[in-house]
DNA sequence: ACTTATTCTTTGCTAAAGGCAAAAATACTG
DNA sequence: CAGTATTTTTGCCTTTAGCAAAGAATAAGT
């Protein structure tokens, strides 16, 4: 019974792995037709309106380092999508947060980015659609699970 | 109705972005381990011992420029890990291949990475593996499919 | 046969992505 | 106040990646 494990272990493998090649050609492709560098639209699809966030809080929920999150950062201010202000508690801290452009700018993305998925969802099953998001739920968050435990 | 596929497109690439982030950061701990760039991991993992491919077929199955793949090969050549011959049919194409060292190296990256996954996997029911497999299936056709559509 | 186009790979150059270690600025602690 | 810890930034370097031109070989046209 333990091969089976062994099987399925080694078909998610190969599967994710081309998953993920497709995807990053697709995040690639998005990115570059909204004018923006792959590592800005990552960071920009993570920070919601209203909010503000630390640097470490971006690179670790980027799964980056805070020097790297420095210079996307340098970049989106520089693009006036985001403002940085040193945080009056303590001011160590920066505070990200959107600018009302790029709070227009990210709901522009988000909505864009989810219908290039409802794009390639559209002719499949409500059901299989379903399928998906459970199996890359389970996934994600085995993986994320495995990755606190391995630093 | 067509709201359902909004919505279910909407938690889909929330989800598929979040699983895309782990599972790279999980390629670069695995690689960085065994003395690997990522990039020549990447190549190593879809290369078959016995097989030769051209630059081209590896640069379109990675999603490269056949310039990048050329570096990657390059290293790999400098590591003793693939051998480069010039085709005699035509002498235009390069004949990639996996050497002696080369096998064995695949061969345990191979076994080790579904082991890594194996290890991610095996608290989870196995229908609930199957279930991974299958949406992930789902998606991964659907993205090559996209791609190949959207050039 | 000889010129012209095509195809595959490599090379030179450049940009983007990313990390590490040291520095700068601030906060905390004895 | 001196020393330590934390957060961010800066300098520097590596890795990843593509584009455009050059090289090398084949195919096609006349």
């Amino acid at each position: 019974m333990d091969m089976k494990l062994k099987q399925q272990a080694s078909a998610i493998t190969e599967l994710t792995f081309d998953l993920l090649r497709c995807c990053e050609a697709k995040e690639k492709m998005f990115a570059k037709d909204h004018g923006l560098k792959v590592a800005e639209f990552r960071c920009l699809r993570i920070v919601e309106a209203g909010k503000t966030y630390s640097v470490q809080e971006l690179a670790t929920s980027m799964h980056l380092s805070p020097s790297r999150l420095t210079r996307i950062i340098d970049g989106l201010f520089a693009e006036k999508l985001v403002d940085r202000v040193q945080s009056i508690e303590d001011r160590r801290f920066a505070k990200i947060s959107l600018t009302n452009k790029g709070q227009t700018m990210v709901g522009k993305l988000k909505e864009e980015y989810a219908d290039l998925h409802g794009e390639m969802l559209k002719d499949i099953s409500s059901e299989d659609r379903d399928k998906i998001y459970d199996g890359i739920s389970l996934m994600q968050g085995l993986v994320s699970g495995w990755l606190l435990r391995n630093v």
